[in-house]
DNA sequence: ATTTTTTTGCAAATCATTTGCATTTATTTT
DNA sequence: AAAATAAATGCAAATGATTTGCAAAAAAAT
């Protein structure tokens, strides 16, 4: 049953970068691939890491500028989503791509990230509307001492 | 009147630096005035180059290791607060200190940057008090396309 | 199977930010 | 007010994440 559901995932995953005009690449996959199984955000660094210590490892090396190159193409395919803590490190996370979103908190102390899965703005961004802007889209993220640190 | 205000402001500007701890200087004041005057967001290059055309310059160069580093020292102080869009620049606004906060929306197009003075997130705060956080902050800041460039 | 296009790997360039240190300025002490 | 102490400034160089150039490799199209 697992098995079955990977295979099916990867499936899908090549179709959604076919469907992009994207190249179908070891590297993608798996980028697609651990993003996708792990609901959470990954840094660059953090996702060679994860991506040495795969089962299925990479043949070719992991290099940071591949994986980069990977996020940007997937990112603008709407596949992954960075997200900014401000801290000068882009981090990334799967999008469904069907509109859902969310946000985050993160631990100011152990700096441990934890999805919000709800998102009640509507408020404000109909002032914004009123101001007459078009497109809106906004970035929101929280911070404070979690259980653990407090 | 105008006038007096201005050394009004200044010397409360200085008061405050005192109250931080911090020396008063000609540096210091200038960056202070400039953002108290102006309800907006500054860039460090945006602020050199506002502080160069100002009618009283600082006699010293303007340096941008010298306005740094008084940003930060202002920002310890909480006279200043740090701006983020997430796009790899820093920028800065006067921090009244009584709580107050807004937040901005961008343009994506012309990036003209205009505040938003509610915030009404108290419902999402709630949420990550549940999960048992303290000290809770947030991030918060809107893109969209502004009349002028719809 | 071959050509064309895209991606990858490595090195080097960028760009904002940060740090080191000698000099200057502000504050404190005498 | 002058001397001593502490802090801030200016310049250069370091840092660190991100971005780019280009030749080699891989994937897609023919």
């Amino acid at each position: 049953m697992k098995g079955h559901d990977h295979a099916h995932h990867k499936e899908d995953l090549a179709e959604r970068l076919k469907q992009a005009h994207l190249s179908i690449t070891p590297s993608r996959l798996a980028i697609l691939e651990l993003l996708h199984e792990s609901h959470r955000v990954w840094s660059i660094e953090q996702l060679i890491e994860a991506l040495k210590r795969r089962p299925k490892a990479l043949k070719g090396s992991l290099v940071f500028t591949t994986i980069y190159r990977c996020l940007l193409k997937l990112e603008e395919a709407k596949m992954v989503r960075r997200v900014d803590f401000g801290d000068g490190v882009s981090r990334f996370e799967f999008d469904t791509g069907e509109g859902h979103h969310h946000h985050h908190i993160v631990c100011t102390q152990c700096n441990a990230i934890e999805a919000l899965e709800d998102c009640h703005i509507k408020e404000i961004e109909k002032n914004v509307k009123k101001l007459g802007y078009q497109n809106i889209s906004h970035r929101m993220e929280f911070f404070g001492l979690c259980k653990g640190c407090s």
